[in-house]
DNA sequence: TTCCATGTTTAGCCTTAACTAATAATATTG
DNA sequence: CAATATTATTAGTTAAGGCTAAACATGGAA
C-alpha cells in the first residue's frame, strides 16, 4: 500500500497540489501542468511526477498532455484542506488579531498540521462562519461550498453603487495596498468613471468623507463586488 | 549549504530530534542513541543518520558510541520548539476546550507549523503563562526555563500533605486515568499510607468528600508534588 | 584476559519530492 | 501543410529520512 492511500496521512505537498488543482479547475475549467507549476512555484517536471503519484492513488485522473481532473476522493480531500485553510484564516483574524494580509502564509502551513477536531472547535468558537477574511466561502464539513456570485469591479458600470465582497488572499503586498486605499470587505462605493482600453477606474466611497480613489484595471479585475440592487435575498 | 543550515527551515523530524535530545539530556544527563530511538519510535540506525546530519549542521556534538550533546544553537532551537509546544497546549486547553489528555498529540504536530509570531500572540492572549496544562514550565522567549522543584509522590512521607504540580504529557490513557481519580493539577491530598517494596500508596484528598484513592508505585513516581510547608516563596 | 551481551554504526535499500537536460507532443503560424 | 513555438513528459540526479542486515565497540562476566 502506497503512503498516499493511508486515511489521513497526506503530505503537505500532496494537500497543496490537490487544493491548487481544485482552485484551477473551478477558475479555468481545467488544471494544466504549467498552471499548477506556477501556482506552487515548482518546476513542471515536479508536477508531472506528483500527478503520477496522485493519479496512482486515485485522487485525480490524468490525460497526458491534456491536464488533470480531481476524482470524487480527490475533490473531497481538496475541500477539507480548503475548509481548514479558511477556518484558520478566519480564526487568526477574529481571535488573534491578525490582519488580512498576514493570515494566508500562516494558514498555508497550519492547514496541514491541524486536526479536523481542532478545525471544528475553531469553527464552533467562531459561530460557524460562512466566509474567510478575504470573502471566500468556507466549505462545509460535508464538502459543499457556495459559488460566490460576484462581479469584477472592472465590469461594474459607471454610476452603479457596489460593495466589495471578495479579494484574492495570495498577495499580501496587494492586500496591504487595498487596505491603504480603504478597500476593505463590505465597503460601499460608486463607480465614478472608467477609462477605455482597460484603463483605470475611479470610485467614490459612499461613507463620509466620500473620498475618491483610482484603481488600475488589472487590480479591478481581481476585486469581486456585488452591485447594489442585484442582491439575491 | 545544507538544508539544515537555513534560518527557520528545520523539518519536523529535525525539531523533534532536538526537543527529544534536550529532554533526555536534562533527565538522564546524556542522550544515547537507543534512548532517542525509543522516544521517537524510530530504529537506532535512523538516529545515527540524523545525528550525523544534525552534527554536520552544528546543532549537536557527537562522540561515537558515547552519545550526543546539544550545542548552544541546538539547545536554543530545542527551547524554541518546547516553548511552542507548551504554549500550544496551554492555548488549546484554555481557549478551545481541549482536555489535558488530548493536547499533546495536537501540539506535537502544530509546534512545527506555527510561526513565532503566532506563538507570541497566543502567549499574549493567555497572559504569558508560566506552565503548560501538565505543569511543565514554559521556556521564555529568550530561551530560559525554570527547573521544576517537585518531589515524586512515591517519595512523599506518610502524613504529609502535598499538592499535585507536574505530570507527564506523553501518555493520554494515563492522563484520562488520573483525571478519573480526581488527580488534577493543584489538587491537595494527604499521604495516608505507603506499602513497602515499591508498593501502592494511599492518599486522601483534602477537599470534601475527602475520598481515598490508591496509586501504584510506578505511577506515583511519575507524579510531581510539592509538600505543603516546603513551598519556596 | 578472553568472550559475550548489549548497544552503535555502517552498508545498502526504499520512498517522497524536488531539480535540470533532453525528448516528445500539441498548437500556432508563415 | 510544413516549420516553429509552446507545453508536457521522460530520464537521470539529489537530499531527507526512514528501514533491515551486517559489522563493530564497549564494558562486564567467565
Ligand atoms: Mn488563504
Ligand atoms: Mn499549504
Ligand atoms: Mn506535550
Ligand atoms: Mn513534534
Amino acid at each position: 500500500m502506497s503512503a498516499l492511500s493511508r486515511q489521513r496521512g497526506l503530505s503537505r505537498s500532496t494537500e497543496d497540489y490537490l487544493k491548487t488543482i481544485y482552485e484551477l479547475e473551478t477558475r479555468d475549467g481545467a488544471a494544466q501542468t504549467s498552471a499548477i507549476a506556477d501556482a506552487l512555484a515548482v518546476a513542471p517536471p515536479s508536477v508531472s511526477g506528483m500527478v503520477k503519484r496522485l493519479s496512482d492513488s486515485g485522487l485525480l485522473a490524468h490525460v497526458p498532455y491534456r491536464g488533470v481532473q480531481l476524482t470524487q476522493v480527490g475533490r473531497r480531500t481538496a475541500m477539507r484542506v480548503l475548509r481548514r485553510h479558511r477556518i484558520l484564516e478566519k480564526y487568526l483574524t477574529a481571535k488573534l488579531g491578525y490582519d488580512w494580509d498576514s493570515v494566508h502564509e500562516e494558514a498555508e502551513r497550519l492547514e496541514h498540521a491541524v486536526s479536523d477536531e481542532l478545525i471544528e472547535r475553531m469553527a464552533m468558537a467562531l459561530g460557524n462562519p460562512e466566509f474567510d477574511p478575504h470573502g471566500a466561502p468556507i466549505p462545509t464539513k460535508d464538502g459543499t461550498v457556495a459559488v460566490p456570485e460576484v462581479t469584477s469591479l472592472s465590469e461594474v458600470p459607471v454610476g452603479e453603487t457596489a460593495e466589495l465582497r471578495l479579494v484574492s488572499d495570495k498577495d499580501s503586498e496587494l492586500l496591504r495596498y487595498l487596505r491603504s486605499l480603504g478597500l476593505r470587505l463590505g465597503v460601499v462605493f460608486e463607480v465614478v468613471s472608467r477609462q477605455p482600453f482597460r484603463g483605470p477606474i475611479t470610485i467614490r466611497f459612499a461613507a463620509p468623507p466620500q473620498d475618491e480613489e483610482v484603481v488600475g484595471y488589472e487590480l479591478a479585475q481581481s476585486l469581486g463586488c456585488v452591485i447594489r440592487g442585484d442582491e439575491v435575498g
